[in-house]
DNA sequence: CTGAAAGCGCTTACAG
DNA sequence: CTGAAAGCGCTTACAG
């Protein structure tokens, strides 16, 4: 029977209320909401007859209403620039599933632009949705959505490696991107190349004069007293790769490119393969993330590991142990990322 | 001031409600509620005074309390076994643009496996979520969730292109991917090559003897009068394809394949490389998508381009319509998918 | 161990 | 055009 004044959707009948199922069960609804909160005061029995009754009649605790009754709600939502990119798409999947095991809804919530209206809306629409926040701040929308978060929502964010010791109080997530670029530099180095360009993903401000990545490669370079070129931008996808890396592939001086990650070396290696340039012959690639993909190419990619998915994992704990245990969340480095040499690397060609 | 028997969490002020803003106006609570739902018959001098109060006091409605008294909530969200392959990512990112246009909140629920037990909970953490549902339908776990989900939900479903003619309140949304396979086969065939083998994606139970894409495929074999090959079973990713692809790289009667999609090709052309097998000198290969990385092989690969993206903007304006304007939803297709030539297709060899 | 009361922040008819 | 009342389905102290 429809609720005066509470019309539900066409067909759909009203669901089964606490109330429904404490007269069922012979008790309170008060008794019945200790029973789905699992209050340890309730006598045994009196708990396996409202079990009993939960299960026959297919009760489910009204989300809305225990939101609104407790101020909390068992959800986080990712916020994310985009969720399709390798990274941010396993980073999402690794905290699905960590929250599906913990019973939490998980949405997401994207920042279009860096435009302080854009981040400002998606803000506000991460709040609405009540529960934790984890943003991806991998990239300037994302990095400015976590600087203007407001105090006191529980948040955690996945993070470029840190340039410098973080406060103790940021509640962030990562994996050392600039030492692997750093390592991963140096394998070309040790290579007998000259030196490696580097073709970079997007960097945000806050990191002036680079991403973490770009980095790494610098602090590789000079170290080694090698020249350091100027970075190549190009974005986060291989059209991104292919456009920007047509310019490298036609300078003969390069023998060596580190991508800051595995869609740009993909459309790098396009661009070699059209220029007739031989990998890793003529000039070594190296990528950044190991994709599903960098093992298969031809030749299959040197790249390093990263593991998103585990980030992924961890961000959704910590933010879980912020919530339910008030756990202060502090910075949190997970192990270094490695690199993973294949065959799209190889000694420089001796001079000519 | 915390209110009694309310803790809100640490630092976390009391946010400003409807009854603030009515006592900052001057009015009832009741006349801002008609402001903020756009009820026509508010005098304009009183809508403007309660909006200038709202702005400036920074007040946003309780998602919870609107859903709990309305019995609506503005959100859907994406039932699917998975958030990562191309398809699905992108028809995710599809359903986000359209439902932020419309401030729609979306969250994601994975149906992990085809156990009853697995889909039965996917659904229920689905309709827990309290608004409408968009299931993707590529699988068999999306599949059974869409057959058993309870009537009388908002819901749209993204399914391949159906086997027979679909009951005309199926809310259904599709590209005509069969037809897309007979003509990348018919390209093949059209190449000369005496017939095409096709390495599979996972097929439904329903439609039963492979996915409607085989069923393409084999059409225009059939019609052909061209050998019916056993299909070789994948996956979806690129190690599934190449595992898969190793077994048709080492048979010299194979000149032509058709994958199942992008990744499954990638894989494909690994193994073959591997192999010593040129492509396409001795042997075609066609994809299905054209994932964002399809283009930049080398060789770069002929695929059928899906356009994924818009299947997902149409899934949400069909799920919008019903929730809001109650408009039924039949079954709907979107363009058929192109073949795109590029250079992974090539004239049979002639015979030795 | 269990129940009666009050309240979360909204919306919905119903009056006026 | 606007307000007073009731209710959505829960949870939280407070009694007992």
């Amino acid at each position: 029977m429809p609720v005066a004044g509470h019309p539900r959707g066409p067909g759909a009948p009203r669901s089964v209320s606490i109330r429904d199922v404490a007269n069922a069960a012979g008790v309170s609804h008060q008794t019945v909401s200790r029973v789905i909160n699992g209050h340890p005061r309730v006598r045994p029995a009196t708990r396996a007859r409202v079990e009993a009754v939960i299960a026959e009649l297919g009760f489910r605790r009204s989300v809305a209403a225990h939101a609104l009754a407790s101020g909390r709600t068992r959800s986080v939502t990712v916020l994310t620039a985009n969720t399709t990119h390798y990274g941010r798409a396993a980073l999402l999947r690794g905290v699905e599933e960590a929250a599906r095991a913990a019973s939490y809804a998980v949405g997401i919530c994207v920042v279009e632009s860096e435009e302080p209206r854009a981040v400002r809306d998606a803000l506000d629409r991460a709040t609405d949705a009540g529960g934790g926040l984890i943003v991806i701040a991998y990239d300037e929308p994302g990095l400015r959505a976590l600087e203007q978060a407001p105090a006191g929502l529980p948040l955690v964010a996945a993070v470029e490696t840190p340039a410098a010791a973080p406060p103790a109080a940021s509640p962030w997530v990562w994996t050392d991107d600039r030492r692997a670029a750093r390592e991963a530099t140096e394998h070309l180095l040790g290579l007998g190349h000259r030196t490696v360009h580097y073709l970079a993903i997007p960097s945000t401000t806050r990191s002036r004069g680079g991403s973490q990545r770009a980095a790494g490669w610098r602090e590789a370079l000079t170290r080694a007293s090698a020249a350091v070129p100027e970075p190549v931008a190009a974005g986060w996808t291989p059209a991104e790769g292919y456009a920007a890396g047509r310019r490298l592939a036609a300078d003969p001086g390069v023998t060596a490119v580190l991508c800051g990650n595995d869609d740009l070396a993909l459309g790098l290696l396009r661009a070699l393969h059209e220029a007739g340039r031989r990998v890793p012959e003529d000039v070594s690639v190296v990528g950044f993330d190991d994709a599903p993909h960098a093992a298969y190419l031809a030749p299959a990619l040197t790249t390093v590991r990263q593991d998103f998915h585990e980030v992924g994992r961890v961000c959704f704990g910590r933010l879980h142990g912020l919530i339910e245990g008030g756990a202060p969340v502090g910075p949190h480095a997970l192990a270094t990322p490695r690199l993973t040499v294949r065959e799209s690397t190889g000694p420089a060609a001796p001079p000519a």
